[in-house]
DNA sequence: ATTGATAACGAAATCGTTTTCGAAATAACC
DNA sequence: GGTTATTTCGAAAACGATTTCGTTATCAAT
């Protein structure tokens, strides 16, 4: 019934616990015989090494750490199954944890995960965060700690991203080239990076093609989540103030397509009377009528790619070396459909 | 830098390792002063209890395994986003693997974990498991396991599903109601439960109401993967065969979002032309045009239940009683929406 | 003064594996 | 035969927390 264990597996040969270790290990001071007798006898017997005191042993648990904002997400879900498939190669396993964006409670997870004694933690951060320490008390631990995504900047350890505000730009570009003359932008929530520099990058292709910068066209949204409602809403109010609109350049598909959803109820015509480009493009966005001209977010490349680094870097704390800190920018690209001229 | 331990606090505090431990636990045998003592030091030295020491002596882990067919769904994000709520409140972390429908992978993820000694494990099942001895292997070793969704009838343990007979039989009902004379099926894979009692959903439907049940109207799917595409093949393939068919049951909204866009495309009017019933509320069913009439599968309760009862038989393993297998039915629901008459 | 009860503490075993450091046994050499 | 290498093994000390079972000290009661 209980588990098996070296030492009855070393009583029924009449050898020592260390020798069945050593032997199962292919330790070269072992004779090819009893290494033989062995390993048949733990075969026999489903002999599993207990991870329990392999950890304590070793201090690592094969295990990582990930913290997500949202789990139920296009996005993020093809984030967690880069990470999975990578992990398991290099056989670690990864425990999964969703911040809601709220800042106490990734904070609270950080520490959770600090005391499973995890060997490495990935993140993407919530929208509330603004303070780092608990980031920066990771770093200071020597624990390998990779962010994606939703970083910030100021914390120094490796992070993987695209260059939001590259897209945005030539999101915004796109719109400009099949000739809208006003743009509005639905960003989201102020504070996360991604919002910002999604911004900038609209900001800055609307003043290099000398087109005016008119702040009540930036559409902010004070809620914590990026919603469909959250679009309907924008789009109804941007009915409302500013006729003269003609392209929008929207954060998130998700919100993109509540405002094409109201757009389409209210008989606006996309594209005709009003462009649209999306961000991250759901696989909704190739579904949904007129499909969502958007940019693609590469998910599952930006989960491999995070960890792949952290297992570079939990293999340099290993062996005690310095950490080499990288910031990898992955691809995006304009994915032109209906819903831009 | 490293991990503060018991015994540092001890050596500090000129006192035992023994009685340091009983003062961070409250034992009644240490007095209040060295209690307070103990504690304060604690607290400044920001002490954690080492897991891995912990586990090796309780034998617990804390630590459930999850294994799911896919991340990127819909459904299943929900699955992953109730087990996790649910077990971060009974202070339990969950390791998540994807079986990508494949039986071999599974068998592999689930030696994984016993290994790993998660104190239980959750599974919806790949499609192509039709054996089951690793799940007896697991149930054997008197491990919990709770199967949900995607089940096996024939592996003695609790089970958290839906009435998938009986809700195909709504959707079904309900085409009948709405005036279709002709109803095709969607049925996907051959294997999984749920296929099978859907499509036995839909063929009593039919017969209950005196309506012919043409088995070339089912059409299945070799694929392993649900998908768009294979709704638009589908689609097309139905067309040509069968085009007195004026209503369609969908085993799930993914492909009957697929055959919506087809039909969308050849100018097939939905429900005018055809009538088209989905399964499982997809967000996505609600934002496509002709909104998509469906039956709402509550995936965030689901794994709310399955952590639930899998947390009351690891609780019962502890005190060394019997389980008590439930098979726990939740509610579904007819979502009637534009693309039914 | 003796007994008994109670309070406060610690030594040591335990969980199962890994690894260092010797020791024994065998083989090899002059 | 005696010395040195080379195999092959095992004792024991970790890893850090928990828990059993004593031991001492204190104090009240007889």
């Amino acid at each position: 019934m209980k588990p098996v264990t070296l030492k009855q597996i070393a009583e029924q040969l009449k050898i020592s616990v260390t020798t069945v270790s050593k032997a199962l290990k292919d330790y070269p001071d072992v004779s090819p015989k009893t290494k033989a007798l062995v390993k048949e006898l733990a075969k026999t017997l489903n002999y599993k090494p207990n991870t329990f005191a392999v950890n304590l042993r070793t201090k690592e648990s094969k295990t990582i750490g990930l913290i997500i904002p949202v789990i139920v997400h296009h996005f993020f879900s093809n984030v967690i199954r880069g990470i999975v498939s990578q992990a398991e190669k290099k056989g670690y396993l990864v425990i999964i944890l969703q911040s809601n964006e709220s800042y106490e409670l990734e904070k609270k997870q950080i520490d959770l995960l600090m005391s499973q004694r995890v060997d490495g933690i990935l993140i993407s951060l919530a929208n509330g965060t603004a303070n780092f320490s608990h980031l920066n008390d990771v770093i200071a631990q020597d624990k390998p700690l990779v962010m994606f995504d939703k970083i910030a900047k100021i914390v120094k350890c490796s992070k993987i991203i695209i260059d939001d505000r590259k897209a945005a730009y030539m999101a915004t570009q796109h719109l400009i080239d099949t000739g809208c003359k006003r743009i509005a932008h639905f960003r989201g929530a102020l504070l996360p990076q991604n919002s910002i520099d999604r911004f900038l990058g609209y900001k800055k292709a609307l003043i290099d093609n000398n087109m005016h910068y008119d702040p009540s066209l930036v559409y902010i949204c004070e809620c914590d989540d990026m919603s469909f409602e959250e679009g309907k809403k924008n789009a109804q109010q941007l009915l409302k103030d500013h006729k003269d609109v003609d392209g929008i350049f929207i954060n998130t598909d998700l919100v993109a397509i509540g405002a094409l959803t109201e757009f389409n109820a209210q008989g606006v015509k996309v594209p005709e009377d009003i462009s649209i480009v999306g961000f991250s493009n759901w696989f909704m966005s190739s579904v949904i009528s007129p499909t969502l001209t958007t940019i693609d977010q590469p998910g599952f490349e930006m989960g491999k790619a995070a960890f792949k680094q952290l297992y570079k870097e939990m293999k340099a704390v290993k062996k005690n070396k310095p950490i080499d800190y990288k910031e990898i920018v992955l691809e995006t690209a304009l994915v032109k459909r209906e819903s831009t001229r």
